[in-house]
DNA sequence: CGTCGATGGACGTTTTATGTCCCGGGTATA
DNA sequence: TATACCCGGGACATAAAACGTCCATCGACG
């Protein structure tokens, strides 16, 4: 039943909101009983003339009819209504959800996928596929983006597909050699998007645990320099989010900033920051790359984590205030809430 | 599931038209395998022009992917029409049947809703309110709208609603007396789709079994007589459509002429005309209104009849060919393509 | 009986969709 | 290897739809 939907979209994806554009239309008539056009424009926030565009188009259907004393809802209307309460629940839920958030952390748009990417993998590839149109609809000619690594952002590169709005795009690593996995790395991320968009790349090859002088010596060469110039003039940024203390073991940091983060109350991790409950950041991961600075200037930072567990990590890095795009899925959007 | 799909098309239907169309953009794409714009907008039937919006929409999607030699589907544009399948089978198996029924008898609407009337009294008010909708398309200022009677003109009369378009509407009967019971005659249809609309109407009182001598006066009356020019003068006529043996007991026709109807092969009746298997008409109702002749004139002819029991009556109808506009259910649409 | 709010018509403007043509380039074929 | 063909994509004028805005008329209500 959600399939149908979730397929449809694909295929239209402006139908949802045209769906509850007509929807919230008849229901305000069916409240109201007998309305008129312009308290109903200005109760559902549209101008006269395009609520009268709709409203010829449900009278020609038969949804509503209309005399001299006003609008009300037809008998068809009526049912039509009733039959659709349970799909608009369905459907709307992840919507208010979306809504909310969005509102609440102050970020322009936010995508929830319904289900748990902890529990269910498909969740996890849905999370990946709403990644990449996301990043799709973002995206522009020639544009440079900066990525990071982690399982996540690996299911969003698996769906991608050339594009002839990436062929000019430059994917590069967010930020050096973080102590990921290979195949979960920035670099290997970077350069598969690259490869299934049909768009370049640029590597950024820093090894882990690198001594200060030879860490000084690498950020000094000119090709580094050149990639670090181009990360940081990126014009989107699309990274993951994760739980600090899991991510700290994955990429083995030393017992004893562990323990500081520990005791500094570190939540979330992102972009190789590491975030406390109220946002402030509590460590940093010493490598190249993008700054948490530089988002600010950048104008499309898109953030994507799933699953119950990470709810609380998303909630974190929200509300440092940098993102400008969420795409997450339904039980960390239930976490997010809980945290505000 | 299905009832999704008939919700949208209640409150979509301009949606699930653009949905039709790209779905049979992306399935001629994927059974041609790479194929080029020119190619492609012949064989679907539109202009290269608008096609190329639809595809390049589509490509914005990541449904399909062009390069010099040509456009093919892309992963995710395979994986989705799988998906599509049952969707588009469900929400358009109908359409098909309406489309070649509508090719092999010659008429320009044809309209088929699910299931079955004789055995569904939700299918017989759904056929009443396709019914409904069918005349309120077609129906113009200040028309002259000629009805028969039966169950399933009873059913669009229940389906009506006020309307500011049928406001000036004149509601008749296309036959006099036709020996219906009284709820179901004509006169009653008529009368109750004025009352509904809000539309006028004229009624033919003519009492079954008249002498031929008192039928000759009768008609001569001014008063008759008006109402049968403005009868036979309509715009339109929405009549329902019968099995001739049945409508022959129904009005209790004398043994004699039932006789008759049987050598004759009669097979189906409307407007008060029994036809055969070919469609030629094998007896005529003696009575006033409107003749089969005036049927060529009138510019929309709309016959309304369901049920699989009716499906054989209806393509006699349909054969004899004066239809513009047929209204059925799937149970009969089925039957009908069986007696082409 | 007058006032108020409603619809529906009208009209100019802006935005979008469409028809049409053409160019550079890649492919297949000779 | 040369050539003829078809491809996608850019460009542009035009038709069509959407939209903002104003107003005439009608019915309900005080």
């Amino acid at each position: 039943m959600r399939e149908i939907l979730d397929i449809q979209k694909q295929l239209l994806p402006d139908l949802m909101d045209i769906m509850k554009k007509r929807y919230s239309i008849l229901h305000h008539i069916l409240v109201s009983g007998v309305v008129g056009r312009r308290t109903l424009a200005s109760s559902l926030d549209m101008t006269e003339r395009v609520l009268r565009g709709e409203v010829d188009f449900l009278k020609e259907l038969g949804l509503l009819e209309s005399d001299a004393t006003g609008m009300k809802i037809s008998e068809s209307g009526r049912q039509l209504l009733e039959d659709m309460q349970p799909i608009i629940k369905m459907a709307f839920g992840l919507t208010d959800l979306e809504e909310s958030i969005a509102k609440s952390y102050g970020i322009s748009q936010v995508i929830v996928v319904p289900g748990d990417s902890d529990t269910s993998v498909f969740t996890k590839k849905e999370l990946g596929r709403a990644g990449a149109a996301a990043l799709r609809k973002y995206v522009s000619k020639d544009d440079i983006i900066a990525v990071t690594g982690g399982s996540t952002m690996a299911q969003i590169a698996n769906n991608l597909a050339i594009s002839s709005s990436m062929k000019g795009s430059w994917f590069v690593p967010a930020r050096g050699g973080l102590g990921e996995s290979v195949d979960m790395q920035a670099n290997t991320i970077a350069s598969i998007m690259a490869k299934k968009t049909g768009g370049k790349y640029r590597l950024l090859h820093v090894p882990d645990h690198l001594g200060e002088e030879a860490y000084q010596s690498l950020i000094q060469d000119p090709q580094i320099q050149e990639v670090v110039d181009a990360v940081r003039s990126c014009r989107i940024v699309v990274h993951g989010i994760g739980d600090a203390m899991v991510m700290a073991r994955r990429r083995k940091v030393d017992a004893e900033t562990t323990r500081s983060l520990e005791l500094e109350g570190a939540l979330a991790e992102a972009l190789g920051y590491y975030f406390d409950r109220q946002g402030n950041v509590v460590h940093k991961m010493p490598t190249v790359g993008l700054r948490l600075e530089d988002l600010q200037r950048i104008e499309v930072v898109i953030g994507v984590a799933g699953g119950k567990s990470k709810g609380e990590a998303i909630a974190s890095v929200l509300r440092h205030g940098q993102e400008d795009v969420l795409v997450t899925d339904e039980a960390a959007a239930l976490e997010i809430m809980k945290h505000l």
